[in-house]
DNA sequence: GAGTTTGAAACT
DNA sequence: CAGTTTCAAACTC
């Protein structure tokens, strides 16, 4: 198997790692009421959360930050201690936790099946809170430690553990700015709409939603006054990278967890929100991290994309985490300034790796996410969604060493060494697998894994090409990754390398039972929750891509592994094509992969998706490149431009183009296009209705046939019959009128569709009788 | 359905 | 980087 080039290697951890575009915008708070949690659903069907899978990190911290000192506050689940909060599922109530230490309490609500955590602003907050429902509870810092106890159906508890902060500096400071600022949690749909929610007080008001929609949560700190208690989640699932090299010192920390459904009858998994003394943390940059659960609320997704935190924050970005707890993202905000937040997920303990993980990367503005999604049973694979990429990444995380790798057994109580809470995963190996393209990234039929088996042993798993001999979920060891994976060494060396795998797998994992929890932990599958995932493709809208099925390719020289083939540019196997001496499969995964390669070393950007992002002041969408067109005028298919449905901009180079806003003959085009719609849209309903009418009436005579013995085919043509024909007479002398046919062409198309008509009429009689004559035999 | 046109991709 | 060739889709008849 052809190992990734070092060119390839090393655009794929930038590909994964970079999250300078994924931005969050302020989002207002929109209900100041309070109402902070959204049910997922209209019932009370609570989501268990997934506790006993393996996890790549069993902490989940939360780190409260001064600006300046880069403090954190740690929720270390080693012990249970003082205070804690317990926050069923069944429950609606808000609870508040209020530490002395911190300068904002949190508001803690669960409803649904959906926690939120936030952050009060101040002590009037939480008694507003309190005011607001009778049952809410404060818990004071002190205990350090709150027990998300039914989240999941299962009953396991969540303990969410905060050491004791007396001796940190930066808690005081953050409580003391708690009042200016307004923590406030964002309800995130998936699609990138944000819904802020103040969290106080807010369960009595939660407004169910009627779908299974993921939620996420979202802690803003707006204020970038350094005494601001910056929120800081840390996520120490993290693999040594060379995305953070000093060069890319503002890479975010990543590595977070998610928690997911649990399986019944699992102990007690406990999220230690550790205060991380290393001075990584605080270097770590502030880019906006969005972990989210993007599939079921079985779900639990881990987000882990860096492994080391950079060592400056030369470039304080906004760094929004969300952490997803079943079907809820919480995710943390923080404004680009002297006191970014922070979120400290450590992954010390990867102890029931989570199997398949997805992580999305929002390319389009600055409101997208890396999400998780988690697609199989089988730990240690996360999905990386890189909008703006048309491969999917799948990251595996192994825990092939022992300090990395999770304890399975026992109650899933991980806690985070406050001294290296970055330093998780030494082993992991990182896997980029182009999949389908993101946008049409969608829960298909399931079926089976087809491919041949195929594992190679190597010393060297990091780059060695596996190939899954079974439809069996992945496996730590990699035994079962798909044909064509490619395993790319991480520059630098080190335990982490990129599998480059076919897109096709990661479809087939999600479509195999074992990816989907959904099916065996007797959990509705919520199918709307992977198409939230999706992006635009080309920047048409998810409904647009996934409406549209691709269409065959009918290549016959190039052996569908050059860019000519639509297949292979969208980083799909052919399925169903035309094509010849077709190279895009399984059985050439060699050839496959060697293709790929070539096609990346030209361009890095070639299975990138033309249409992106235009510049501020221009189109939202527009061609990466611009088209070269030089005798369509744009106003063809042949313009990609065109094609996209886009404009061309000034980077086209394009020659007598027409494809402008003020443009007659495009407009003109534009009016032709859609009554050309309008028209196969009547027609189409037109003929609907004379089959339906036909069917009507077969069924209404049916018995007068079985008696009667044989009618002729006029008896068919009732009123109803004769209004749908005329209807559709009609509507071809509109078509014909429209396209300006002359007059003998408008007649004989009428005359045609007549002529249709007439012979469904004589078909469905015939086949009447026919059916009416079998029956009486 | 065959042939032509077109422009992106690939190649030099 | 520019020019040429190759290729497959779009288009026309």
């Amino acid at each position: 198997m052809d190992v990734v080039s070092p060119e390839l290697n090393s655009l794929l951890p930038d590909e994964i790692m970079d999250t300078e575009a994924i931005v969050m915008e302020d989002v207002p708070a929109s209900q100041p009421d309070g109402t902070a949690v959204q049910s997922e659903s209209g019932d009370d069907v609570p989501i268990p959360m997934e506790t006993d899978t393996p996890v790549v990190s069993e902490n989940l911290s939360f780190c409260s930050d001064a600006s300046s000192t880069e403090h954190t506050q740690a929720l270390t689940t080693s012990t249970i201690t003082d205070s804690m909060l317990s926050i069923s599922s069944e429950s609606q109530l808000p609870l508040t936790l209020s530490s002395a230490s911190l300068s904002a309490p949190f508001t803690i609500s669960a409803a649904n099946h959906q926690i939120i955590l936030n952050k009060v602003a101040s002590s009037q907050a939480i008694e507003a809170a309190k005011s607001a429902s009778s049952s809410t509870q404060a818990v004071k810092q002190e205990g350090q430690k709150f027990l998300v106890r039914t989240i999941g159906k299962s009953g396991q508890p969540i303990v969410f553990q905060l050491p004791s902060t007396g001796s940190k500096p930066g808690v005081g400071q953050a409580s003391g700015d708690a009042k200016s600022q307004a923590p406030q949690f964002k309800v995130v749909t998936i699609g990138g709409r944000t819904e802020l929610k103040p969290v106080i007080g807010s369960t009595a008001s939660q407004v169910p939603t009627p779908t299974p929609q993921v939620k996420t949560v979202q802690i803003t700190n707006k204020t970038q006054v350094s005494s601001a208690t910056p929120i800081k989640f840390i996520i120490a699932n993290t693999v040594n990278s060379k995305g953070l090299t000093a060069q890319r010192s503002v890479s975010p920390v990543i590595a977070g967890r998610v928690l997911t459904q649990n399986p019944p009858v699992l102990p007690p998994r406990t999220i230690t929100l550790s205060e991380p003394l290393n001075t990584s943390i605080q270097s770590m940059s502030s880019k906006k991290i969005a972990i989210s659960p993007l599939k079921t609320p079985t779900k639990l997704t881990v987000v882990s994309v860096a492994s080391q935190i950079p060592t400056s924050t030369q470039k304080p970005m906004t760094l929004p985490v969300n952490v997803a707890l079943g079907q809820q993202i919480l995710t943390v905000q923080q404004p680009t300034t002297a006191s970014p937040a922070k979120v400290v997920s450590s992954q010390s303990t990867a102890q029931n790796i989570k199997p398949l993980q997805s992580v999305a990367v929002g390319g389009v503005s600055g409101s997208q996410f890396k999400t998780i999604i988690p697609l199989a049973t089988q730990p240690n694979v996360q999905q990386i969604q890189v909008p703006g990429s048309r491969f999917h990444y799948v990251r595996l995380v192994t825990a092939t060493t022992g300090s990395s790798t999770g304890q399975t057994s026992g109650p899933s109580t991980s806690s985070i060494q406050p001294a290296k809470p970055m330093v998780v995963n030494t082993g992991a190996v990182r896997m980029s697998v182009p999949i389908v393209q993101a946008q049409t990234m969608k829960q298909v039929v399931r079926k089976p894994l087809t491919s041949t088996a195929q594992v190679v042993t190597t010393s060297h798993p990091q780059q060695r090409l596996i190939m899954p001999a079974t439809p069996l979920p992945i496996q730590p060891n990699f035994t079962n990754l798909p044909p064509g994976t490619v395993f790319a060494p991480a520059p630098g060396g080190g335990n982490v390398g990129y599998a480059v795998v076919p897109a096709q797998y990661v479809t087939q994992f999600q479509q195999s039972p074992y990816v989907t929890l959904a099916s065996s932990s007797g959990f509705p599958a919520c199918s709307g929750i992977q198409s939230q995932a999706r992006l635009p493709l080309n920047g048409l809208s998810t409904a647009e891509t996934t409406s549209r099925p691709r269409k065959p390719c009918n290549c016959t020289k190039s052996q569908c592994l050059k860019l000519y083939c639509d297949c292979f540019a969208n980083g799909e196997f052919c399925n169903n094509c035309n094509c010849n001496n077709c190279f895009n499969n399984l059985e050439h995964e060699t050839e496959r992969l060697k293709a790929i390669k070539t096609c990346l070393d030209r361009n890095p950007e070639a299975f990138k998706p033309k249409i992106g992002k235009g510049k501020d002041g221009e189109s939202d969408r527009r061609h990466s490149k611009g088209c070269n067109c030089k005798r369509s005028g744009c106003l063809k298919n042949y313009c990609e431009c065109y094609e996209a449905k886009i404009m061309c901009s000034s980077i086209c180079k394009c020659i007598g183009c027409k494809n402008f806003e003020e443009s007659p003959e495009r407009k003109t085009l534009m009016h032709l296009a859609d009554a050309a719609e309008v028209r196969v849209q009547q027609q189409t309903a037109a003929k609907t209705k004379l089959s339906s009418q036909i069917s009507d009436l077969l069924m209404r005579t049916a018995p007068v046939i079985s008696s009667g013995g044989g009618r002729l085919p006029y008896t068919f043509v009732t009123k109803e019959v004769l209004e749908a024909t005329c209807e559709c007479l009609i509507e071809q002398a509109k078509q014909a009128e429209l396209s300006h046919q002359p007059q003998a062409q408008a007649e004989r198309l009428i005359l045609e569709e007549f002529g249709h008509c007439l012979m469904r009429i004589i078909s469905s009689a015939g086949k009447a009788k026919t059916d009416c004559a079998s029956i009486n035999c």
